[in-house]
DNA sequence: CGCTTCGGTCTCTAATGTAGACCAGGTCTC
DNA sequence: GAGACCTGGTCTACATTAGAGACCGAAGCG
């Protein structure tokens, strides 16, 4: 896990990015949804890193996408098992993060005071 | 925390990256490290973004770094109350990480196969 | 004197992320 | 029937960021 090399290692770097677990954590909340309603949904990804994020939790079979063929085109992402595994262990961390977002904005302010040049 | 301006959002953001959840698990697996150690114990960290991450850790009130005047100079590093709230949740990531790599690793191979090139 | 240790910093380059234009191809409007 | 619009992308150009490796200062050691 903490070696370069090792295989859970590298599963991890490819997971551990805010937008991956941004979009697991939304899947998780919303249940499935297509292209531009997460776009939508999670506030600043680009459209490439939408795709980027999208296609690697889909090669590491974690979400699963479905292509409607219809025009225009329909194409909706869900979780799979293993996804829903993984968006359920994030989801604490996100609720974390809106439970203490202002006791770590506190602590931001009272280092930056004490360390104005820099 | 969806929203690209939410403050919850953005904590997320500066917490969500790969060097600063291995250097949590660290510190919360093996306790106070100093700074070389941390170096050898996440593998594949450069100095600089070992650095960076930790100063970003101390910055956002997640871990105490503590400065002895010796020379050569010894710097130890340790979870603060907040970072281990955080730490404890991450753990499970990273642990599940190691329980399903395989069957990541499988999903990969089969997404590959099915899609040659790309 | 010159080499080592430690915890960094600095510089340069390679990779990555962002913004925004563009695209197919079918429907809706005029 | 010409044009505008829709979706789920891709492509390009630019900005930011990560990574590799040199350098640093002060003390210790041979």
């Amino acid at each position: 896990m903490f070696a370069r090399l090792c295989p859970s290692r590298e599963v991890f770097a490819e997971l551990a990015d805010k937008w991956s677990m941004l979009i697991l954590m939304d899947l998780l909340a919303c249940g499935p949804q297509r292209f531009s309603e997460l776009q939508r949904a999670v506030g600043g990804v680009s459209r490439k890193m939408l795709t980027q994020s999208l296609r690697n939790l889909e090669r590491n079979g974690l979400v699963l996408r479905t292509v409607f063929p219809e025009t225009p085109p329909r194409v909706v992402y869900d979780l799979l098992p293993l996804g829903r595994e993984l968006a359920e262990l994030v989801d604490p961390i996100g609720r974390w993060t809106e439970r203490r977002a202002e006791r770590v904005m506190a602590a931001r302010e009272e280092f930056d005071a004490a360390h104005p040049g820099g």
